[in-house]
DNA sequence: AAAGCGGGGCT
DNA sequence: AGCCCAGCTTT
């Protein structure tokens, strides 16, 4: 690599900016013609920014060269064009957060400040049965308090590339190396046969699409609707009879209900946090047979205030002029 | 805590 | 098509 034995904070600064979420392989020759066009922070604090940019094109998240340059500027201005040398001051620049300021003031200037990056993250989760996300406020101070515990406080730049070398090329990804590493026998994962299970994911969220057919029985003076039980949304609530179905078109229904053809079913969504209900609200003939055989429970359409419904339903009742 | 920000490689 | 990656800032 290009920067290999490079001991200023500015060429090490604008590799760690380069290699934020960008493959080695592709930040390289970027690396090159970004030093060679400005070979220091005054040079970048003076840069035209189309051209900063067009040299950036293709490399992504473009606020980064947008915040080197402010950087640069804030160091012409607050330190006399003479990069910072503290963790503080580092850290305080645009575009440079925990990660960058370790690593700078690590690498530059031999400060005891832990890296922890995705690769870092890795290798400590493995090592010590880390179960915690990186992505949780919890996780992330302790793998920073880990990662410090760790650190060698003679050589933390020896250290820093160490750890981040060993998840790089051993405690990969997938298919890590765990015969050649040299933690193999110490590692909590690897005795467990669980290295597949760390490090623990961001739990995303998913956001799953459910339908819900409503079937909706009525006379005159009355509607016919049902409790809801069970471990699911809207328990205790009250909704009109329903069945779930995958799909918005489609639903089996039992045989003895009887849709009115004439009227085309109404739908409405309703987005919750984990969950997009669609309901299809069904006209239905009603006849006493079938409310005895759903059991559903009669209530005066004069008295709907008194029974606690989700909000779906209000939707559908306002809409209707029920309510 | 979550979203937004690019692009490339891998499965 | 979805997931992941040497992150940081803003909301």
């Amino acid at each position: 690599m290009p920067w290999k034995g490079i001991s200023d904070p500015y060429k090490i600064w604008v590799s760690e900016i380069i290699l934020q979420q960008t493959k080695v392989e592709q930040g390289e020759k970027y690396y090159v013609a970004f030093v060679k066009k400005y070979p220091n922070v005054a040079d970048l604090a003076n840069a035209n920014q189309e051209e900063l940019y067009a040299l950036w094109q293709g490399l992504g998240y473009y606020n980064r060269c947008k915040n080197m340059m402010l950087a640069a500027k804030e160091i012409m201005h607050s330190h006399g064009g003479k990069f910072p040398n503290t963790y503080a001051e580092i850290l305080s620049l645009k575009g440079i957060g925990a990660y960058t300021a370790a690593a700078i003031s690590s690498f530059a200037f031999h400060q005891p400040y832990a890296v922890v990056d995705g690769n870092v993250v890795r290798v400590l989760s493995r090592v010590f049965a880390v179960k915690d996300s990186f992505h949780t406020a919890k996780g992330k101070l302790a793998f920073q308090l880990l990662a410090q515990s760790l650190l060698s406080k003679k050589e933390p730049s020896a250290y820093n590339q160490a750890i981040m070398d060993l998840g790089a090329l051993i405690c990969r990804p997938k298919n890590p190396n765990c015969q050649e590493c040299p933690f193999q026998k110490n590692c909590k994962a690897y005795l467990a046969d669980e290295i597949n299970i760390y490090p623990t994911k961001k739990t995303k969220l998913v956001i799953k699409e459910r339908f819900l057919h409503f079937f909706l029985f009525e006379d005159k003076h009355h509607l016919y609707i049902t409790k809801r039980t069970g471990n699911d949304i809207w328990r205790n609530l009250f909704t009109f009879f329903s069945i779930e179905s995958d799909n918005a078109e489609k639903v089996e229904f039992p045989n003895d209900i009887k849709i009115v053809h004439s009227v085309e079913p109404q739908v409405i969504s309703q987005l919750l946090t984990h969950q997009k209900i669609t309901g299809i609200f069904h006209h239905c003939k009603t006849n006493p047979q079938i409310i005895a055989k759903l059991n559903l429970i009669q209530i005066k359409k004069n008295a709907l205030s008194q029974f606690a419904f989700p909000r779906l339903l209000i939707s559908f009742l306002e809409k209707n002029n029920y309510l």
